[in-house]
DNA sequence: TGAGCTAAACCAGCATGGTGATTGGAGCGG
DNA sequence: CCGCTCCAATCACCATGCTGGTTTAGCTCA
């Protein structure tokens, strides 16, 4: 039984370079560590980080920087003493859905999904606007809507649509569902990035679009104000029925 | 000028254990690398490993930790060569939303609020079936139905309620929207983990209440095979209104 | 038997020093 | 002026060895 030799130089390492590319050692050995958490029972112990890091080939301070990518995604979990080392996870939902988002293509995000999502999620928002809306949400809400007032009156499309964005955002933060305000935040996020200015929709000129617009959304912030629930759920289907943004 | 000695016993480097628990020095710089990236420009340099380093008052490894976090959290960018350095990311909304999603508490995912999600999305996943779904997929979709109708006709509510599920999975696997895909089945995951069987909404017998919900999901199989529009959506709104599983 | 101590096996930091790749500027010859 | 080579800065790994905390198996002893 020979003991294998140091590493020391960069060639003893360095597989060869087809289909390596771009993926550092780090991450490489996280990936084989979460791989043997996913087939273990959670709570399973994996071994101590010595033979683990024997079992990924890499030396103690990449081994650290692996183990320390798999423990932020909540896979793994490290145990100090005499019975420590490392042991499997068992993931939480949420964990995986975190995790399956930053899996996601950076392309899968096209504008036209995000909106179509947008739309889906508004009347559940502006429900719990209805039920939850303090009078300093709706104060806040005014105050967004005068900016679109201004911005129209500017006939400012840029300016307008920031302004219907961040409406869009106080209405969300009432809301009292953390996974549905974050997860409606980020889509306007998404839409934000990508959106230059308003565009009607068909041939309606621009001005009275703006107009209807806004005054589409000052009435959704007096039926929220007013606890109108029909109303505002009325307004809010006419708002994605007429919207279109790019 | 005097150079800082190494610190080379524990107590040089362990701050004190007020408000410091549970937070690792890895942690802690990635925190201070964030800051300082979220406080600059996107793509402004921040300066090279060793000053940034020193700044964060930490060993190599330590710092190479932190570092491997703040990159897979995509905030900052390490760039090699004469002028490399790390630099600022712009961060994608994709990641932000990610990153949100894993910052939420545990117990921020209440059933309740996942059901009135997922029923929310449950018309937009019936929507991308109608026009997306090929022979097989419709093939899968009567496999889940067949489970169904056994765990009906055995009376067995927890197979009937996890035959359901698998069925919502094979809808939710033919959308195109890798976004609403990915999101819809971890909120079928949280639902599931939480929940222990089925029960009917008010005074409904259980037998008659599974038969009804059988009924129900077969037809809208039917619809999506015959790309009847009006009574898919007809059908799923009647799903999300009389359902109540717990 | 049971309470208490010891020591082994772990992990978390630290420091130091080395090889090799990547990058861009500086200098030089044609 | 252009292209070439060379070099300094910087990163990505590697190896080794140290201090000190935590956990528990196992032993001792009343």
């Amino acid at each position: 039984m020979v003991a294998d030799p140091p590493a020391l130089r960069r060639a003893d390492w360095e597989l060869p370079a087809t289909a390596t590319a771009a993926l550092r050692r780090p991450e490489q050995a996280a990936e084989q560590l979460a791989a043997l958490a996913a087939a273990a029972e959670p709570g399973a112990r994996l071994g101590t980080k010595e033979e683990l890091r024997v079992h990924c080939g890499v030396s103690v301070g990449t081994f650290n920087e692996a183990l320390r990518l798999v423990q932020a995604r909540g896979v793994v979990d490290v145990r100090p003493g005499r019975t420590g080392g490392l042991f499997a996870t068992r993931q939480s939902p949420l964990v995986r859905l975190g995790n399956s988002v930053l899996a996601l293509d950076k392309d899968a995000a096209s504008v036209a999904d995000a909106v179509r999502l947008r739309d889906a999620l508004d009347p559940l928002l502006v429900e719990d606007a209805l039920r939850h809306a303090a009078p300093s949400d709706v104060t806040a809400m005014r105050a967004e809507l005068d900016r679109m007032r201004t911005a129209a009156a500017d006939l400012d499309g840029i300016a307008f649509i920031h302004a219907n964005w961040a409406l869009h955002a106080r209405i969300a933060d009432v809301s009292p569902n953390a996974m549905l305000r974050s997860f409606y935040l980020s889509l306007l996020e998404i839409i934000e990035s990508h959106t230059l200015a308003v565009q009607p929709l068909g041939d309606e000129p621009l001005p009275e679009y703006i107009q209807s617009r806004y005054d589409l959304h000052a009435a959704l912030v007096d039926a929220i104000d007013a606890r109108d629930e029909p109303r505002a759920i009325a307004l809010i289907h006419e708002h994605n029925m007429t919207a279109h943004t790019s």
